[in-house]
DNA sequence: GCCTGTGAAGCTATTCACAGCT
DNA sequence: AGCTGTGAATAGCTTCACAGGC
């Protein structure tokens, strides 16, 4: 069974969004409001959620804690995912800044840096390493995932240095569409075509 | 003639694409080679760049220079665009690091913080206005576009007062679905969505 | 009555395939 | 021969609409 790429996405958001109902005591939430939160329709939500074979009740809705678990059970690996973080520049500390804490289902483990200053320092708990030490360092550390916040030049060196380690998955920073082998998923996060779009789309 | 948001953001890609490309000294390119750059098919190349009215010959392919141009004129307005920031922590910095200097399209022109201690300071050449002048000074400065990265909670606050001065368009990067008035483009930038995709498809 | 789960319809995006050009 | 531009076919996604449940 695959899923869309769309739908995980959107599960994601869900799921975020059925915490901040929990936070707020909520026990039970009907699709129609789930739906206005993450300005999308109920038939959408429905639709969504059919993929857990998790069941709705007609009558209260879904109960948020349920929910919240078999989301859970969908989207998360059974043990804590290790992400390495390549490129501590100004987006690099920005990253674990912000992911560090608040995700229990990952933990960014090290990171690599080229600047021989940074090596050795620990920035937001997590040690940064020297680059040509990349493949090595992440196979013993068992990292399944990385995050590519390097120069668009070296983007793709790193990521064949990434595929020999062993890497899944990569999110991809550098505005440079990355080749990967099979098997290796890729998301690129391209801010400066996120800029032109709404550059576009802002003057109609 | 309404162009989907799926184009217009490959349209952005095919001009990186070929301005390398001229960099590289090409006067001419086919539609499978832009596509093998791409990671796409020469098909979808060739279907994307219709809207253009731009043709290419059957012979030569595109003129790298020419489909620039065409590009330029149909994705940026004709006046310089001016961008403001709002949220100056790590990430508000990395972003202004990034996009000064490198598009011609636009200037971000103001920043604003809420923190008095970086009011007043200049970053990347671009000062930093109290979070309480942001109506008055987008207003005043023509702003057009915004970029919110501010913590959560914040966002849909500060999203509020740029549609009250008049934005017509917002890249979000708080993890926040924002509500907007008709006629006003957002676009969401989720980190953690993103990470969570990798996370899923990864894992395969 | 108002909800859920879901087959079927409708819509959008991508890919195929080929006429026409050089 | 090998390309472009594009109608037609296909695949993928979203919305409709309704049976069934409380």
């Amino acid at each position: 069974m695959g899923v869309s790429e769309r739908v995980v996405g959107r599960l994601i958001l869900y799921r975020r969004l059925l915490k901040d109902l929990a936070d707020e005591g909520a026990g039970y939430v009907f699709s129609h409001e789930l739906a206005a939160r993450a300005k999308s329709t109920a038939a959408q939500v429905r639709r969504d959620l059919m993929v857990l074979g998790y069941m709705g009740s007609p009558a209260r809705g879904y109960a948020v804690r349920d929910l919240i678990a078999a989301l859970s059970v969908f989207l998360d690996a059974p043990e804590r995912q290790k992400v390495a973080l390549v490129g501590v520049g100004n987006l690099g500390r920005a990253l674990l800044a912000y992911f560090v804490g608040r995700h229990p289902q990952f933990t960014i483990a090290v990171a690599f840096d080229a600047d021989p200053q940074k090596v050795g320092r620990v920035v937001n708990g997590c040690p940064i390493h020297a680059m040509d030490s990349l493949g090595q360092v992440a196979r013993q550390e068992g990292i399944d995932l990385a995050i590519i916040a390097v120069p668009a030049p070296e983007a793709q060196a790193v990521a064949a240095e990434l595929y020999k380690a062993g890497i899944r998955g990569i999110l991809n920073f550098a505005p440079v569409r990355l080749w990967a082998p099979e098997g290796v998923y890729v998301e690129h996060l391209d801010m400066t075509m996120s800029l032109g779009r709404v550059a576009y789309f802002g003057r109609r």
